[in-house]
DNA sequence: GCAAAAGTGTTTAATATACACCCATGA
DNA sequence: TCATGGGTGTATATTAAACACTTTTGC
């Protein structure tokens, strides 16, 4: 574990790929911030900072989205990769551990921080020309996202506490990017077991109010006594 | 990116399980090195170390493990989770970018390296206590590599250049620790479209000879083509 | 001819896909 | 009564799982 000596340690950074979805589902977006210097000047960038002494590799994402956003209930946060490219910063070794964030739809506003001079969020489907190598850590972000949305429940918390099945769709459809069969994504939805009916239900238009859920947090029942006990609610 | 004053910067290692598998493919098997100092002087640790100043991670990884075997043909290489809790190490702030690799079965021995007093396999179904958090990371590896095997190729490396069915199914076995059924197991293997027979065969006691397959390293056919391909073999 | 592993199909269950109409609402 | 999105079921195709006997070999 001797260091050899005349080699300066390479730096180590936390960036926190912040997401979230644009009022009326319309868009996936994500926080950048413009860089204020060299290099990369003007340009935007993905926030991150240096890990401090005591937190942990995950705090320090947290802490990132506390300081960039007025964000209070964080729905998701796992490590994405770690990018160490030489070369991938041109003031030196640089190397990045890459989180990504999802933050529920209200109504976020980014503050800007101490570090960055503007902060705001782009359409992760039409982005600028990105500082360093941050392109491409937000096309492995978005492609892990969509792999996820698959086969868990990680998408739910893209949206508020109370949601309807169609707005949930919308979501699903905004990320993956195709069009899915109404009646057959709400039979998989429900048979996850992770949605329960609030018994309210709203109304958005000149049309049948849709039926409200919200996401159980705790590890659900198994599907068939899931699928069952919505059929039984229905039946009502 | 200004980096406070006063706090030093993180240590930076990368460790490389290095995974392969016993003769007769009945265990799979790490290679752990024995620590020399304190802490954690005589545990077993991964074997790992920093990042030289031009190399990218996957390179630091290369090298560990062209350090610590005489591996020539790596079968597989990924990276698996960046660990940094604050007290991982007890003499400082150090964060682990964990690789692991799978190298094929050929009797492949360890040497010991500069820093590694001793390396020797371990079979990761029976792991002596190890330094740090490395015990975590084993089983971190072992989950991720049961998961891609169940729908990739990934495992397919850890045979040599020629192997049967059984031997597969029997890798298959091994590290998912369940009973497989051999037909539907040579279906689906088969289905995938990424092994091609080699027309030989090879005896391995008084029974029937097994066909020899190898692992086609090209993106195959479809499924469904290889299947009807490996029909039309078998009519021959 | 026997022991031992290699090699092969079919039936059934579960899961995924395709597809069209009625419902509740406010204007 | 009409326009709008909400809400439901069934038939078919695909995929996964269970299951047993014949073949080839050396002794």
């Amino acid at each position: 574990m001797a260091r050899k000596l005349g080699t300066p340690p390479p730096a180590v950074t936390v960036d926190t790929i912040i997401l979230t979805v644009g009022a009326g589902l319309t868009d996936l977006r994500v926080l950048l911030v413009r860089r204020g210097r060299a290099p990369f000047a003007g340009r935007w960038a993905i926030p991150g900072g240096f890990v401090e002494p005591g937190e942990s590799l995950e705090q320090a994402a947290r802490r990132e989205l506390a300081e960039e956003t007025a964000v209070t209930d964080l729905a998701y946060l796992e490590q994405l990769y770690t990018f160490g490219d030489p070369g991938r910063d041109p003031r030196g070794r640089v190397i990045t551990v890459a989180y990504y964030a999802l933050v529920p739809a209200a109504g976020i506003e980014p503050h800007a921080g101490d570090d960055a001079a503007d902060a705001r969020w782009f359409s992760m489907f039409d982005l600028p020309r990105l500082a360093f190598d941050h392109g491409r850590i937000l096309d492995y972000a978005l492609a892990r996202l969509r792999a996820k949305m698959e086969y868990t429940t990680v998408g739910f918390g893209l949206l508020g506490e109370e949601f309807t099945l169609s707005e949930l769709q919308s979501l699903y459809e905004l990320i993956l990017r195709r069009r899915l069969d109404k009646r057959n994504f709400r039979r998989r939805i429900l048979a996850m077991g992770r949605l329960e009916p609030t018994g309210r239900s709203r109304m958005n238009g000149v049309h049948r109010p849709a039926g409200l859920y919200r996401f159980a947090r705790e590890k659900g029942s198994t599907p068939k006594a899931a699928r069952k006990r919505h059929e039984a609610t229905r039946r009502k």
